[in-house]
DNA sequence: ACCTGAACACCGTTCAAGT
DNA sequence: ACCTGAACACCGTTCAAGT
């Protein structure tokens, strides 16, 4: 399946999905430090500079391997009516699909400003809140700051996650019952800080100032 | 005054302060990406090899940028005696803090992991929140998601303003009026995730579940 | 206490040329 | 349409040895 067609060439071709699925499986399998031109080009059994007619640079390919992973948040049943109640669902959507991935988070985070992977994140997120009543701009950058929570938060996660499966644990900071953005408290303070941002979403409502 | 005391040795030496202050430097003037160990250690006359006498591994020297950078948020008048204004003051001093050096606030997260540099930050805000009677994990909890936000929003801002510089400006999303945390704006949409957050948290003190 | 010199094992990217 | 081969200009890190 992520072999290509291998009709009758003189060595192996590739399409440009092929790349980004080799490119994927690096990434789950070893981390994104370990993702290289050099080594994805081996996997592909084809040289380094192959990649370079499918990319332009190695940017575009992360931003290729972003767009899969926000693409994969799916919601469940779709149940939900009311706007509160869609947004934490597209929230937690957006948590698994980066969570299934190992360092998804950091390398969706990585292609926020150039609008590719993230873009597609925060429109989902802002149309949930548009349910809400609110205006565009009001609900774009409500939007955005639901979206820095998240990567922030699951990218925290998933760096402390390798962290400790290498061993590197400085002092206490690994099983510390403070430190609650970890393992099973994970769900619990990402919900916590979701709701922080929908409760005081929802007081703007009648609110006609961004101030205080 | 980043020269060390030069006494009559054979060649220039350093102190650790030295090179966190000549990487400060490299950092502002030119960016995260060309803060390499070699090209910090020809602004400092020394081989490479030299640095790992001061430090580890970059990473650690990543850490000790970092601290400075958050060391560097002071409040200005600490006139504050409600949390709620305390915390924003806080959120604030951190953002001038990040924005003050160029990639700021991509090198605090990057070290958020490992508990330094973004510690002492998390630390502040965490103190703040608990003047406002919350117990000691909710205050870390909210603390975290305040930091989550605050790096993610910043980082994004200053992602923003080198794409600008570099005039990569895909499409319209420069000067977009819907892309409400640059520029001008930047500050606005920042005070308004604050703002989201805090007046959430506020309704959380009647509150003895973390769910909605 | 702080640095040199030399090496090891890598990177991303370009570009003419091949099929 | 997709890839090779060869090169360019870099990386972080280690380690014995020097002063």
């Amino acid at each position: 399946m992520t072999k290509p067609e291998s009709v009758g060439s003189k060595y192996t071709r590739h399409s440009r999905d092929d790349v980004v699925a080799a490119a994927l499986n690096i990434l789950d399998e070893h981390g994104l430090p370990d993702l290289t031109m050099r080594r994805l080009a081996a996997t592909l059994d084809v040289q380094p500079s192959a990649l370079y007619w499918h990319f332009a640079n190695k940017q575009t390919l992360l931003a290729s391997i972003a767009d899969q992973i926000v693409s994969r948040a799916t919601l469940p049943g779709q149940t939900e009516h009311e706007w509160k109640g869609a947004t934490r669902a597209e929230a937690e959507a957006l948590r698994d699909a980066l969570l299934a991935f190992r360092d998804g988070a950091e390398v969706v985070s990585s292609t926020l400003a150039l609008g590719l992977g993230a873009g597609e994140a925060q429109k989902r997120l802002s149309g949930a809140i548009r349910g809400g009543g609110f205006d565009q701009g009001r609900s774009e950058v409500a939007a955005a700051a639901l979206l820095h929570f998240i990567l922030g938060h699951v990218s925290h996660e998933q760096q402390r996650l390798q962290a400790d499966s290498l061993g590197v644990v400085p002092q206490e900071h690994s099983a510390d019952p403070a430190n609650a953005t970890t393992g099973a408290r994970g769900r619990e303070a990402f919900d916590f800080g979701i709701t922080l941002l929908l409760s005081g979403l929802e007081l703007q409502i009648h609110a006609g100032t961004l101030s205080d």
